[in-house]
DNA sequence: TCCAGAGTAGACCGATTTGTCTACTCAAGG
DNA sequence: CCTTGAGTAGACAAATCGGTCTACTCTGGA
C-alpha cells in the first residue's frame, strides 16, 4: 500500500509457467494423498504445500472430493501413458506382454521418477477408503484396472490372439500384476515382480500351444 | 433417586454375557473401520454404535490407534483361525493347499458369516491408510500377511515338500491369493477366486515333478 | 459394611475439518 | 480506459475431531 512493490521479473512468468494453478493443485494433492492417504490430508496442507490460497482452490473445484477425482484422472493418465510407452518400446505380441513385470519391477524400486516414490497402488489405496463400490471414487479406480486389462489385451491380439484368448490371458496377467503390488507394498516384497514374471511367462507360453 | 428404580432381570448378566465391553468396543470399530476406513470413522461413531460411554473407552485403550491395534490383532486371530480350519478340513499336503481359493470365492460371495461382508483385505485397506512402512499398524499388516505364507508353507512340508521349495510355493500361492483379492474387491470380479485357482493348480502340478 | 473397579452420561477442551466470504492485486482484451 | 477473470491473504463459521474430566451408579468381594 504506501511503498511500492518492488517490480523485478516483470513478463517472465506470462504464459512461461504452462503449469497452472489447476494442474499445480492437483498434483501437489496427489502427491500428498499418495504418500498420506485421502482423509489424512486436509484441505489447508494441500494448500500450504503448494502455496496456492484456499479461494484458488475453490475456484477450480466444488469439493474435496471434486479434486480428488481430478487427481484420480491425473494418476490414471500418467500411469497408463507410462505402461503403454513401455509395453510399446517392447515390441509386440505376447513377448511383450512380460515388459508389464519388467516395469512393474522398475516401479517397485523406484526407478521410475514419473510415478513419484512406491507406495502401492494409488487406486487399490483410493478403494480401501471408498468402500462403497458404487461411489464415484471406486468406479473411477475399477475403471482404471479395466482399462489397463483392455490395453494388455490389444497387445496381445495384435500378435494375432483371439478377442476371447487374450482376455483371458490379459485377465490372468492382471491377477498376477495386482498380486505383486500388494506383495510389494505390504510385505515390502520388492522381487515380487519378477516372482509374477516368472508365473506369467508359464501362462504366455501357455497359450501359444492353443 | 426418588423412585425405585425397576428391578426386572436381576442378575441374568452377571457374567452371562461373555462379551465384554472391551471386546464389544474392538468388534464394533472392527465393523466400522472395514466399510468405511480407519480415518473416516470417528470415535464417537464407535461409541454412538456401539452404545458405549467414552470413558469406557479410555479405560480400556489409551488412543485410537491403540484400538485400532487390538483391532488388527482381532481381526488377525478371527481370520487365521478361520482359514487354517478350512485348509485342515481339506485334509493335506499341495492338494489341500487348493482349498485356499476354495476359501476366498466363499469369502468374496458373502457365504463367511464370520468374516463379515467382504470389503478386501482388512490388512491391505490399513496399509492404504498408513503408508509409512515403519508404522505399527503397517508392520502388523506385514506380518498377518507372513504368518499365513507361513501356514501354508507348513502344510506344503507336511506334505513332504522340502522347507526351500514349501517356501518358494507359498509365496506363489499367496500373490495369486494377494491378486484375487484386489480383482475381488476393486474391480469386483467375484469369480477372482476360481481364476487364481487354475493358475495355483499349474504350481502345484509343476511342483509335483521336482 | 464399606470399598474398589467397571461402568454411564455428557459437559468440556483445544485443535482441526471443509467450506465461505471480504477486500484486495494484477494482467489481458475489447 | 475500464472491465473481467484469476489470483492472494486470511478472517470466519459450523461441525467434528480425539481426548479429558466430573459426578454418578452398580456390583462383588474383603
Amino acid at each position: 500500500m504506501l511503498s511500492t512493490s518492488v517490480n523485478i521479473i516483470p513478463v517472465l512468468n506470462a504464459k512461461a509457467e504452462l503449469m497452472d494453478k489447476r494442474q499445480q493443485l492437483i498434483s501437489t494433492a496427489f502427491t500428498l494423498f499418495y504418500q498420506q492417504g485421502i482423509h489424512a490430508v486436509g484441505i489447508n496442507l494441500i494448500l500450504d504445500t503448494s502455496g496456492i490460497a484456499k479461494k484458488t482452490l475453490y475456484h477450480h473445484f466444488a469439493t474435496k472430493e471434486d479434486l480428488l477425482l481430478a487427481v484420480l484422472e491425473y494418476r490414471d493418465s500418467v500411469f497408463r501413458d507410462w505402461l503403454a510407452s513401455r509395453l510399446r518400446q517392447a515390441g509386440s505380441g505376447r513377448i511383450a506382454s512380460l515388459a508389464l513385470f519388467d516395469a512393474l519391477d522398475d516401479w517397485f524400486n523406484d526407478r521410475v521418477a514419473v510415478l513419484q516414490p512406491f507406495a502401492g497402488c494409488f487406486f487399490i489405496n483410493c478403494c480401501a477408503e471408498f468402500g462403497d463400490v458404487t461411489h464415484p471414487v471406486h468406479r473411477h479406480c475399477a475403471r482404471h484396472k479395466a482399462d489397463i486389462q483392455a490395453l494388455l489385451s490389444e497387445l496381445l491380439q495384435q500378435d494375432g490372439m483371439s478377442y476371447q484368448q487374450a482376455s483371458a490371458v490379459a485377465a490372468r496377467l492382471c491377477l498376477l500384476k495386482e498380486g505383486a503390488i500388494v506383495q510389494a507394498y505390504v510385505c515390502g516384497e520388492l522381487e515380487a515382480a519378477k516372482l509374477a514374471k516368472s508365473l506369467a511367462m508359464e501362462i504366455v507360453k501357455g497359450a501359444d500351444i492353443n
